[in-house]
DNA sequence: TTCTTTTGAATGAATATCATTCATTTTTCT
DNA sequence: AGAAAAATGAATGATATTCATTCAAAAGAA
């Protein structure tokens, strides 16, 4: 029997779908098939909300990105900590604090689209913790012109360390924290 | 005509084509049957060298990135320069040094193709930076514990730069060298 | 309310494109 | 020549993508 609803429904639908088994399974693995037998919808209404299967892809990362930075940042908004403060009080690691799917993706078959996730996570932390950056500077707290460089450095540094899969959490954040805190002079 | 070749040559031919295709026209869009047409092969020889078109896009992968980490690396071997000295003669970027195609790989089709590629840059030139601030560090140069974060801070945090792609080598060079020497406090 | 029309969501068979296999052919080496 | 290794390319099986058709349900007419 036939069931319709909502394009933004069905969409969010086939992306939550797709990005479950992508994670679970690694891209090549997952056909659309998959995706569409386990939603209970036919193959061809996936081309119906993404032109490729690549395209969904994409936006079922680029999506899950937004929700990782938001739970990752959303917590402490415009408050007045100092860097320091904030860097030693932080999640530290994205995976810390996802409650869905990330800390599941681990493992070989799906290290590309962890690598990929993790990635594009970077690139939309990176204008954020440049206004971190950016406020701390007018008060004082550091002292360093290139403040893009800085955050590109604070972000993408932490990749090294995450995509290290012998380490607990705890140690991860531990050795993140004191290493931004030595190298923004804190 | 059938032409026949050394194992170890026709290998490397594959290793070479692959390469050059995927980074053109990235993992999806090329095929095995591509590369086997552009040297003038049968596909099913692919296979006889490789277990799997993965498996392949692997194999290239990681050689070239061990010639990227080789190109970048080599020329100074262990010399006595300072750490300071080292930052401010390198070539800071992968890209720089490439005479084959790292500096070619970029745009949109081939995004996935690089970033993978960079990222197994990174992890291999790791090691590399822990030896050269583990000897910092012994000399007096430098006074943080965790050299191994450290050095993947170091390594990982030019990412950021390095894939900002509206920026000319120079720009990217001197970012990362400042960064550096303020941030190891140099 | 009940019947009719229209929209666009959903279907799934059909097509095209590979990745992968393997029986066979050709070359090389002893 | 005979054995071993390298190369071939037709065959197979998946699966991404297309598209003509079907149907649920909203909007309008009666």
């Amino acid at each position: 029997m036939r069931v319709t609803k909502e394009p933004e429904v069905r969409k969010q639908e086939i992306l939550n779908t797709a990005l479950k088994l992508f994670g679970e399974k690694g891209y090549e693995k997952t056909s659309i098939t998959d995706i569409a037998k386990a939603i209970g919808v036919a193959q061809g209404l996936c081309y119906r909300y993404f032109p490729s299967k690549e395209a969904l892809f994409d936006s079922a990362i680029e999506q899950y990105a937004d929700i990782l930075v938001e739970q990752y940042i959303g917590s402490d908004k415009g408050n007045d900590k100092t860097l320091r403060q904030i860097i030693e009080d932080m999640p530290s690691t994205v995976e810390e604090r996802d409650t869905t799917y990330y800390s599941a993706f681990h493992g070989a078959e799906n290290k590309k689209f962890h690598d990929q996730l993790s990635l594009k996570v970077c690139e939309k932390l990176v204008p954020l913790v440049e206004k971190l950056l950016q406020r701390a500077k007018q008060k004082g707290e550091i002292q360093f012109d290139d403040i893009q460089a800085a955050a590109m450095f604070c972000v993408y540094g932490q990749l090294g360390i995450l995509l290290t899969d012998d380490l607990t959490q705890e140690d991860k954040s531990k050795r993140i924290r004191e290493f931004l805190i030595f190298a923004l002079h804190l």
